[in-house]
Order: structure tokens, then sequence, then C-alpha cells
DNA sequence: AACACTACTGACAAAAATGTCAATAAAGAG
DNA sequence: CTCTTTATTGACATTTTTGTCAGTAGTGTT
């Protein structure tokens, strides 16, 4: 008396792609409604897959969500890391580089990580952070034939207003008014006038 | 047979006074452990009564939330907008306005208002920042005796700086190894030349 | 002192979210 | 084709979180 209905056949994919398209269905979700919204069940509902098989291969929901932050920290680190501010170069390759900076920090998805990050204060997850900075930090900073604290210094102001500039720049310019990044302009106006002046 | 012990006897406030004592309860817990330990269980805990009672004033751990947000950025608009920034203002009296800005959105609290903000979509509460914003942006912008275009660009470029560096200056001059506040320092550095460089 | 009002509470109900498990079915190996 | 493996799943159990309700107890009034 068991009849299985068959309509929706299975799909069966390797551990690595379900986990790929879990995480994919995850980051959406993330980008687009927060992390309140990275529910076991909503997870599941918009890879497409039962419940069970997202715990089948995540072990709990919690270590999607630690999965995730995985995924889009590398993901930024990648974008961060093929990017090159030479210091002491010329006004428009610096500019470029800056632009490009800012380009990877502005997307929503990364505004939304960061936000997701400074509210997970639980240290484990942190570690990762910790990590990938430290990656960018060494490769860069020791890299550019530059005096290390000036590119430091150069380093922590274009990231720290990168930041803060994709965070916030469009919502506060829209609230007062201003059109469509309007605040990355005038950061990246000073930001090079700047360059420029500790350049002499 | 139904006997009621009374070591600890009921407080009773008035409404004004416990709906006070549970949103000073819930705004600890905001800052020191972020939105997610913000339960119903948790935030009635911290305040020291029943969960019902939260419920009693509140109807809703989601109005708590709503009232809460409503409560920190009532504070925080107060704060901006005791502050004068005036553009063309002697270099020091710019100096002094901007460190007062920047110390009000440094708090560890308005860094944890921000994300949350940044991660609670639902657009009914988006409502009560534009509203804040709009505030201050009248006010400010309209009364000050300067070219307006200069003035709001001025203004939108202090305040996305300043909520940057307060939520992310912090952590990433740690990570990368910078003393504490150097990332503000740089940043206020930058925008006192710049405001320098725009009034000539 | 008796009464009215209502802030307050514990016990319970309801809902939501996470996790478990045995059975099913897709894919490759023999 | 048969067997083995395991990704997948529905049904169920557990835990967590929110909300309800009737009764309790402060506070002011008459």
């Amino acid at each position: 008396m068991s009849i299985k209905s068959n309509d929706t056949p299975r799909i069966r994919r390797t551990p690595e792609e379900s986990r790929a398209n879990i995480l994919a269905a995850a980051e959406q979700l993330l980008v687009e409604q927060g992390p309140q919204s990275l529910r076991l069940a909503d997870v599941a509902k918009a890879a497409g897959v039962a419940n069970a098989t997202v715990l089948h291969h995540f072990g709990s929901i919690s270590a999607v969500h630690t999965a995730l932050m995985e995924q889009m920290i590398g993901q930024l680190v990648d974008s961060i890391m093929a990017i090159e501010i030479p210091v002491d170069a010329p006004v428009e390759a610096r500019a470029v580089g800056l632009k490009t900076l800012f380009d990877a920090l502005e997307t929503p998805g990364v505004a939304r990580l960061a936000a997701w990050l400074e509210l997970t204060d639980e240290t484990s997850r942190l570690t990762v952070v910790r990590e990938a900075v430290q990656e960018v930090a060494q490769k860069k900073i020791s890299s550019a034939g530059v005096p290390e604290d000036l590119a430091e210094d150069m380093i922590l102001l274009s990231v720290t207003l990168a930041v803060g500039v994709g965070l916030f720049g469009p919502s506060l310019g829209k609230l007062i008014g201003k059109p469509e990044g309007r605040a990355r302009e005038l950061t990246l106006q000073m930001l090079l006038a700047n360059f420029q002046r500790l350049a002499e």
C-alpha cells in the first residue's frame, strides 16, 4: 500500500556540488534578506532540497553559516589580492587601483557580510576574518617597495573608508538626496589628494 | 493550600519606568552581545522581570526591537544635532566639531546599531532611519550660511566616514597591528586637510 | 478598611526552528 | 542484472522561542 509518486525525480549531486548549491542559495538569501533569513528551512527551500539534506552535508545550520562566511570572505580576499595600489606610482595608476578596491567593497553582498560579521561576535568565527586580513596585509604590505608605515596607513585608511562607503554611502546619500555614488566619489577624490600630499 | 512565598517582593513601576527599564536592559544586550541576543527570555531576564511583563508593555518582542531602534536612533540624532561644524569657520573650530562627530559615532553601541539596521531590511523599520536622517539633514544643512552643495557634501562625507571608522576602524586596525584609533586619526587628518583645500 | 485599578507573574499553550532516523533511490562497480 | 554505496527525503522527535491567561499583589482612592 505504499505508493511513492515520482513526479519530481531526485537530483543526486556529488557532495561538493551539493554543498556548493546550498551555499549559493544561502548567499543569495543573505544578500537579499539578511542573516535572519538563514534558517534551516529557508536555506533548504532556496536550495531546492529537503532540510535533512542540508544537515547531511553540513551537520548543523550553524556550520552552514560558518562555511558561508568562509566562502564569502575568501572571494572577497581573492578580489582584493588581485589589486595593485603602488604608493609610489603615478596618480593615474593609484586611482585605478583605488577604484577597483572600492568596487570590490561596494557590492551589496559585501556590506551584508561586513555587518553580519560585526554582529557575530563568537570569537571562533572571527578567526576567519583575522586570517583573511593577515593574508592581505602581509602579501600586500610587504611586497611594495615602500616605507612600511606609510603603506600600512594607506591600506588601513583605504580599506576602512571603502568599507564604510560601501556599507553606508548609498543609503546615506539617498537619504540626504544625493546622487548615487556621491559618497564614493568624494571619498576617492579625497584619498587621492591625500596620497599626493603624503608623497610630496 | 495555595501558599505564595514572598521572598522577593514585586517591584511595581509606572508603565513608563517599566518600558524604560526593559529598553535599557535590551540596549545593553544589543551592545554587548548583538541583536541575536534580543530574545524575549533574554531581555526579560536582563531587565529582571518575567517574560509576560515584557509582552504586557510592548505586545511582542518585535515591538521591543522597534522601540529600541527608535530610542537609540533618537539618542544618536540628539547627540549629532548638538554638533556644529561650520564649513567656513577657522580650522580649529572645524577640528573640534569633527572630533565630536566621530566621538558620537565611535561608541560600540552605535556600530552595533548601524550594523543591525543594515541587516534589518523590513521597510517599516527603515522609516525610522529615514526620518532621523532627514531631521539632521534639514536642520543642519539649511541652517548653515554656506553653499548648500558644499555643506551637503561635507556632511555626507563626514558622516559616512565617521560611521565606517566607528564600525570597522578598531577591528581592522587591530587586525593589521595598528594602535587603537589609528584609522580615526588618519581619517580626521585627511578630512581637515580636505576642508582646507576646498575652502581655498 | 474596603475597593478599584492594573502592573506583574507562573503555568501553560502555541508556534517556530533544529535535529534524528529509517527508508528510498540514483549512480557506479562487479 | 545484481549489489553496494550514499545522497536524498518524509515523518517524527526535540528544543527553542514566543505568546496567552487567569490569578496575584502593589498603589492610590473613597
